[in-house]
DNA sequence: CCTACATATCGAAACATTTGAATATTTAAA
DNA sequence: TTTAAATATTCAAATGTTTCGATATGTAGG
C-alpha cells in the first residue's frame, strides 16, 4: 500500500459521520444498507451519499446493487493492509 | 479511545507530509529533531512547524525540549490504540 | 547584554471539505 | 407506461486546511 493510499484512507476515517457508519457494521452483522445510514445519521440524503461515497473511493466499503438498493460491506482485506502499514511506523 | 480521538489521528495521519514525518522514524532509531524534520521535507519551517504541531495535538509524537533544540519520539501506545479500534471495526 | 539560532505564532491567500436544496437517474411496482 | 422509491449529481454557501512571509519568542554562546 503506498502513501497515497495510506493518505486516502486515513481521510475517509477523519470524520465522525464516517467513523460511525463503519461502526454500525459491528452491530448488524457483516453488511449494512444506504437507507439504513440514512436513518443512522443525522443528515440529509445527499450528505450521506456523499460520506459513503469517500468510504467507497478509499475501498474501506464495496458497494452491491440489489434492485433499487445498495447494499455495503466491509472491505476487511484493504482495512487490514492499513493496520498493517501503521504497525511498520512502529520501529 | 473515544470517536473524537480517532477522528483526531485519522486526520493528522491524512496528509503526505505527515505520513513521511513518521515513515522517517523507521530510518532513525527512535527520535527525530525537528531541524531534521526542516530537511526532510520541501516546505518552509511555519509549514512544518504547522505539521508537527497535527502530529504532537493527536498525541502521535511526544516533544521533548533539548534547549534550543526539540526533539520528537513516537507515541508507540496511542498508535496501538488507534489499531486496536481499527481492528474492533472488523465485526 | 548582544547576537545568532531554533522554533512558534500571526495573518492572509489558496485550496479542499462539508452540507443541503434542487434536480437527475435508475428501478420496482401498480 | 405511469408513478413512486432509492440513490446520485450539481451547485453554492459555509467552514476548515495548507502554505508562506513576516514577526515573535526562547535559548545558547560570545
Amino acid at each position: 500500500m503506498d502513501n497515497k493510499k495510506i493518505e486516502k484512507i486515513s481521510r475517509a476515517l477523519s470524520d465522525a459521520n464516517r467513523i460511525a457508519i463503519l461502526q454500525q457494521f459491528k452491530k448488524k452483522k457483516d453488511c449494512l444498507y444506504c437507507a439504513e445510514v440514512n436513518d443512522l445519521l443525522d443528515l440529509t440524503q445527499p450528505s450521506v451519499s456523499h460520506h459513503l461515497k469517500q468510504l467507497v473511493d478509499a475501498e474501506l466499503l464495496l458497494p452491491q446493487k440489489e434492485g433499487r438498493n445498495l447494499k455495503y460491506v466491509l472491505n476487511q482485506q484493504v482495512l487490514d493492509e492499513y493496520i498493517a502499514c501503521l504497525s511498520e511506523l512502529k520501529d
